[in-house]
Formats: structure tokens, sequence, C-alpha cells
DNA sequence: ATGTAC
């Protein structure tokens, strides 16, 4: 696409107006600096954008976010919201990972003191959480006990001791998304995750240590427990086998509802249904239970690392409990209300590869955060830094309550594969002193930094923007990849 | 992202 198509709204908004495109039913409201709007420019993400434009039932302009790049139908990146319930629901603006999100844990373990036991907390962190493409976790779970974590998410750990009601309280949704029924849920998609819970993945799923590096908000920063030069737990990581079967089966099932219920699409990638059709409550239902999968694969991860912690660090270091910050969806529809033209609405706000970002006083936040807003987790390539955030006003008011994700990729897999040498890049971040584990030295060269916007510029821009505001920077000092 | 093509 051609820069010109932009109409520039300030420094860090454009537009591609609805004029653009007969077909568009809305604009286009892109948040990015020059210099990232110029990235985006180079593939494929912003005609996608137009296309979902023409969904019906949308209720204003598609949101695209500073780290948008291509994706299946929809750019990763993009935000959509349609009318609940006559608008469509589209998995595609979901993404093949469903609730692909991240958790963030704090300490008060001083990085200085942890320093010299930090390789071996990388080797008994990879030990403990099973990661790789197909890899299988530490339970295989009966028929019974997998429709039991779909209903239930996060909560179904509770009831196994690896959950507190603190982390619960401490994720969005509180770790359960209402209305998910395991029995629109495939068999094929159940027998893919039944030994897929407490495992990580592959890709750009990671599991990091970090120490924090700069606090920019101290209140919000005490709120979530972080402080300065202490260590904290991240990872990013979804509902692996189980979410991309729910997604690759309604994509095929939806193909037919378009043509049933008559909609025309600019592009195959963006089958969608109506919400209150048959086909669209089906989906509904299988993707909450996939997004419930994430949720309890997160928590059972969360358990398995801290005892990863306990065995390296116990009689060391004088304190090592891990707290729950936040845990956060990336990938995900919901129905929420937003303010529509200065009228509550009910809307089903697509999320791919965009950030809830729920300001100050929204129903939901644990009250810990009710005056700071929502804390966003914005995990930047590997080896480079991390941002905390929070969600404001303004993110409620333009951007449905959303943010960016992460530094987004601007080199394919593919080229970045032929262009970085695993083992060079592992030997160079270890230079840095980031200890590193790696299951695969070729899908570690498809996640080199250089193949990644620069992360601290996406989140110029979205605090430049007003859609989210700084509260903390994270500094990696361990790796753990498939 | 993904038993990376039934």
């Amino acid at each position: 696409m051609l820069k010109k198509t932009f109409k520039k709204l300030s420094q860090y908004e454009w537009e591609i107006p609805k004029t653009y495109r007969s077909d568009m039913r809305v604009a286009v409201h892109l948040f990015a600096s020059e210099l990232l709007l110029e990235a985006a420019l180079d593939d494929l993400s912003l005609e996608q954008a137009v296309n979902v434009t023409t969904l019906p039932g949308l209720v204003g302009p598609v949101v695209v976010m500073p780290d948008v790049h291509q994706g299946y139908g929809f750019p990763i990146g993009g935000v959509a919201a349609t009318a609940f319930p006559h608008g469509v629901i589209s998995p595609g603006g979901i993404g093949y990972d469903i609730n692909c999100g991240v958790r963030l844990m704090s300490s008060s373990i001083e990085y200085t003191e942890a320093q010299p036991h930090l390789a071996q907390l990388a080797a008994a962190l990879n030990a403990a959480c099973p990661s790789g493409m197909g890899k299988a976790g530490p339970f295989k779970l009966k028929p019974s006990e997998l429709d039991a974590v779909c209903r239930l998410g996060a909560e179904w750990a509770v009831k196994q001791g690896m959950a507190t009601t603190e982390d619960l309280r401490r994720t969005e949704e509180t770790g359960c998304v209402d209305g998910a029924d395991p029995r629109w849920v495939s068999e094929h998609a159940k027998t893919r995750g039944s030994d897929q819970l407490g495992t990580l993945g592959s890709g750009n799923h990671f599991m990091e240590v970090d120490v924090v590096e700069q606090i920019f908000d101290p209140d919000a920063a005490q709120a979530m427990g972080l402080m300065e030069g202490c260590l904290v737990l991240q990872f990013h990581c979804g509902s692996r086998g189980l979410g991309h079967q729910v997604c690759s089966d309604y994509v095929q099932e939806f193909q037919s509802a378009v043509r049933r219920y008559g909609i025309q699409l600019p592009d195959r990638e963006l089958v969608c249904a109506p919400m209150d059709s048959p086909e669209g409550q089906h989906y509904l239902a299988a993707m909450r239970s996939a997004a419930n999968f994430a949720f309890c694969n997160r928590q059972v991860l969360a358990h398995l690392a801290q005892r990863a912690f306990e065995q390296v660090l116990a009689g060391k270091i004088r304190r090592f409990h891990l707290h729950q910050v936040y845990d956060v969806a990336h990938n995900m529809g919901k129905i929420e209300t937003h303010m529509i033209e200065g009228k509550p609405l009910k809307v089903c706000v697509h999320r791919k590869g965009a950030t809830r970002a729920f300001g100050p006083g929204q129903a939901g936040l644990p009250e810990e955060y009710q005056a700071i807003g929502q804390p966003v987790l914005v995990p930047g390539s590997m080896g480079t830094a991390s941002w905390v955030l929070v969600g404001t006003e303004t993110s409620m008011a333009i951007s449905y309550g959303s943010t960016c994700h992460g530094a987004g990729r601007v080199m394919s897999r593919s080229k970045a594969k032929r262009d970085v040498r695993g083992d060079r890049l592992r030997d160079e971040l270890e230079q840095q002193g980031i200890h590193i584990q790696a299951g695969s030295l070729a899908g570690l060269a498809e996640e080199a930094p250089q193949a990644y916007k620069d992360v601290d510029d996406v989140v110029e821009t979205v605090s430049g923007a007003g859609i989210a505001r700084k509260v903390a920077r994270l500094r990696p000092v361990v790796v753990v990849k498939g």
C-alpha cells in the first residue's frame, strides 16, 4: 500500500478513509510513528485491514496497532468491533492460537544476588516446562478432565493445588471466560490438547526471566509489586494444538455459512458467521473453551516455573516467592460494552495480536488495579526489552480498550532462517549476559531480534497516542524457547 | 501459531 493512501491525523495516528475502496463500511485507524507506518507498508497487513472493514455489523473503525504484520485474513495487530448479536464473528479475527497471551510474575529476588544461579535456573525452567512443536506435558487428561479444563479455565488448577485465588483475581476474566461449551470442540481438537496442558509450544512462545530495569510510574509499579533491580518471570503461550484445531475446524465450517447467509467477502480467509446464528454460537462456545484451556495452560506453567525457582534458589536466596502481576489475552473475541457514538453498545471485540487495555475504574479489574488501569504486558523480541504498561481512558475511547501486543515481525520466518545462524545468535545473546535454553537453533534464528521491529518504538507510539501508559521496562537475563 | 500438506 502507498503512504499517500493515509491521512495523517496526528504524530501517531493515520487514517485510511472509507472512500479508499467502494466496499469499505468503515475507515481504518492506524496507530504508528512515521517509521512504523513505513514498516507496515511493506507487507499485505494494511490491505488486510481494508478487507476487514467490509465485514457486516462493524460499529466503528478497524483499529491497527504499530506492531502490525500480515496474518491469516486479518492482520496481526488488528482490532475490529462488531455489533452483538447480529454482527459477525470471524475466526481469522481471533487467530489460530486462541487466547495466546502473556503472564507476568513479580519477585523480590535481587538480580545481583541471583546472578550466580541464573544458568542453573535457565536449565531448571527448561526441564520443568516442556517446549517445542507437538511436545507433550506432564498430564494426560481423560476426556472428562479436559472438558473440565475447557469449562473452568485457570480455576481447574486451583482444584489441583496449582493456583491460588489471588492468581485468578489477577488474570483477565479471572482465568475463565463465560459461555465455554466443550461439546462444540471436536474430538480431534480434544485429542490434540489432551497431553498439552503445561506446555510452552514453539515459534515466538517463550519463558523468560527479566530484571526490572527502569520504572516510569512508581504508583502503578508498586501496585504490581515491581521493584527496580529485582527479577520477574514472564511467559508467552496459548492454547497449543487444541486452539489451533478449533480455529481450523470453524474456518472450514464457516465457508458454507458465508454462502448460507449471503455474506460478500473480498478474501475467503475472512470467513465469518452472524453471532446469533447456530454456526456463530457454536464457534463462540468452542473458542471460549480453547481460551479457557490457554488460561489453565499458563496457570499450570506458572506453577511448574515456580517449582523450578524453588528447586534452584531455596536456601540460596532469602525470598523466592513469585506473585502474579497479571495475565493478558491477545488473541480473543470478547463481548464487551463500549461507548459508540456517545452511547454504550454491546459489541464483540476481535483482538488479534492486540492486548486488552482497560482504563482505570473498569468493571472486572481487581481492586488494586482500579485506580491505575489494567496491566498490559508487551514482550519484545528475543533478547530485547519488554514493557509493562497500563490501559487508559483514551484506549477505552479510541481503540475499544486495546493496545499493542509486542514488537511485531518485519522479516518472514523463512528469510530469518536464511539470514541468521542460530548458533551465532545464541553466542551473541550469551555474551550479552542472557542465559539461553533453545530446543532448536533453527527456531532460534526465526526469532532473531532483526526479524522484529524495535519494541521501544512500538511502545513510544502507543504511549504517544495515549492508548497505554508506561510503567516499567524489563531486560531479559534468562530465555527458554522450544 | 500449528503433529508447518489428508
